[in-house]
RNA sequence: CGAGAAGUAGCGCAGUUGGUAGCGCACUACGUUCGGGACGUAGGGGUCGCGUGUUCGAGUCACGUCUUCUCGACCA
């Protein structure tokens, strides 16, 4: 990959400047650390959520929708869950603005203070397990299975757009179940989920496997994760999913009587992502020319450009061009016919690149006559000819494949920067030049620490499913025994 | 909040020892072009982040202040 590109994807502000991010996909609004999503992303989002709702329903699970503001106390009934995030929250204390007695403008009337304080949701276990508190009596009442679609605050000293802003979108799916057993497993099968949308919608290889307690969400018993790498060697956490035992139950006191009539607490779930992964799409697949988006989530997957010279030319080869649309529309693709005729060619080209289209088709006085047409894909950014006949067969054959070579690029860069590291010497320069470093680990928190004080590096995860390996050693840094190897790196 | 850097046209930037506010892209009009970001001609667009001071005179110097970015601490 060119070097461009890695310190694009190092220093975020270039892509931001330079492609698509600022231009069209979002700019930076006038509230710290927030941003706009424009039309364009907001597509890609929609089609995130729509692909991933899909599976939620597979697996059962409802959207509902939960208050934005959280009572205080609410928050801080589960300990661990309030230090995680009592940092980074924003705070509503009024709930009335007044003319400035002194003055010009507004200000807040001190006579409207609220009883109590409301924190803006970083995220709603609080305020959703207060209210399964009432929809939970008896075991017939189990599972519950709900999701909802929501933005969330967290108050970020340090924001990064796309992966870090103060505000951001997500879902957020919170279960409630009778035995362990069944959390557990809830909690797998949606990391599961996640792993699958990551790898067949978006392209991304991902690193399917559990957090460290160090990294845990805070309240979780066990935090299942999806570890992606960006171009930079650097890992992102695409998406979480937690097993969080009977903590918040505890907390907000969920009881449901079993089959024996006995009481007990449930036990439960929540998992995430948010639009951190379309920072991930952009920094995994991008290139100097700009976006590259995978068919399954580009708001426009085919874009025609017409080529001509007079306006007869013009209207012939448009004419041809809704043809082929409709043929194309018809076969479930979207496509986009750029019929602006105050624009060349070669500068169309470069927009739609830089947008990220799969394809493009493009259709000149030539290509007319001889009944073909010019098929461009963005991932490989070579051309070929092309018949009319059958462009919808044609077309969807290419899709696939590009939807599949974007998978595989980025699954090959991952290996070729996956590697074991058995020194503590080699790791602290190693670590520096990006990539996972496969480790033994002794499993302590202390060692992990003293790891990501020397060298910023963090467990991403003990993976389940890929880079699996159980096998004797000695803990790189302490010396002390291990029994399988984990992920570091230096992650976003 | 600590350490650096930067704020000048929509965007990216130049502006020398203080002396009439500039360049490229974008924008508007007309013409020629059109198979990879076209060219020519003519235009429009500014309280130089904000404030105070020094000076005959400040984009430029001093002090203050605000904002943004990068790097830490925090984190999806």
């Amino acid at each position: 990959m060119a070097k461009e590109v890695t310190n694009r994807a190092e220093n975020y502000s270039q892509w931001y400047n330079d492609l698509v991010v600022k231009a069209d996909l979002a700019e930076q609004s006038a509230v710290r650390g927030c941003m706009v999503i424009k039309p364009y992303g907001y597509a890609i989002w929609e089609k995130m959520q729509s692909v991933l709702d899909a599976k939620f329903k597979k697996s059962g699970v409802q959207n509902a929708y939960f208050p934005l503001f959280i009572p205080k106390s609410f928050f801080s009934r589960e300990a661990e869950h309030v230090a995680g995030f009592a940092k980074e929250c924003a705070v509503v204390t009024h709930h009335r603005l007044m003319n400035d007695p002194n003055g010009k403008g507004v200000v807040v009337d001190p006579e409207a203070k609220l009883e109590e304080e409301l924190i803006v949701r970083p995220t709603s276990e609080t305020i959703i397990w207060s209210t399964y508190k009432n929809w939970i009596t008896s075991w017939r009442d189990l599972p519950i299975l709900c999701n909802q679609w929501c933005n969330v605050v967290r108050w970020e000293m340090r924001t990064r757009l796309f992966l870090r802003t103060a505000e951001f979108l997500w879902q957020e799916g919170h279960t409630a179940h009778a035995t362990s057993e069944e959390a557990s497993a809830k909690a797998y099968e949606m990391v599961q989920v996640y792993a699958d949308f990551a790898r067949n919608t978006m392209a991304l290889p991902v690193v399917v496997g559990h957090k460290s307690p160090n990294e845990r969400f805070a309240g979780a018993l066990d935090t299942l994760t999806i570890e992606a790498m960006m171009q930079d060697g650097k890992a992102l956490q695409a998406g979480t999913s937690h097993f969080l035992g009977q903590n918040f139950a505890k907390s907000f006191d969920v009881q449901y009587t079993n089959k024996e009539g006995k009481q007990e607490y449930v036990w439960a779930t929540s998992w995430g992502v948010s639009t951190r992964l379309m920072g991930a799409l952009i920094m995994a697949h991008g290139d100097d020319n700009g976006l590259v988006l995978p068919p399954a989530l580009a708001p426009i997957q085919v874009v025609m450009v017409p080529i001509f010279k007079t306006a007869e030319e013009h209207e012939a080869i448009l004419d041809k061009m809704y043809e082929i649309k409709k043929e194309l529309e018809a076969a479930g693709h979207s496509v986009k016919v750029d019929d602006r005729d105050t624009l060349r060619p070669g500068f169309k080209f470069a927009e739609w690149e830089l947008k990220g289209v799969p394809v493009r088709v493009a259709i000149g006085p030539r290509d007319l006559a001889n009944g073909t047409v010019e098929l461009a894909r963005r991932d490989t950014l070579t051309k070929q000819s092309a018949s009319v006949e059958g462009l919808a067969d044609t077309i969807d054959a290419l899709l696939q494949d590009i939807q599949q070579n974007i998978y595989a690029k980025a699954m090959s860069f991952r290996d070729a920067n996956v590697r074991k590291c058995d020194s503590w010497e080699e790791f602290k320069t190693e670590i520096t030049k990006g990539g996972f470093l496969l480790c033994h680990w002794d499993g302590t928190a202390e060692t992990e620490q003293k790891i990501k004080d020397e060298t910023k590096a963090t467990i991403r995860c003990i993976p389940v499913d890929s880079y699996v390996c159980e096998e004797e050693g000695v803990d790189i840094y302490s010396g002390k025994p291990s029994k399988q190897r984990v992920i570091f790196a230096i992650s976003y």
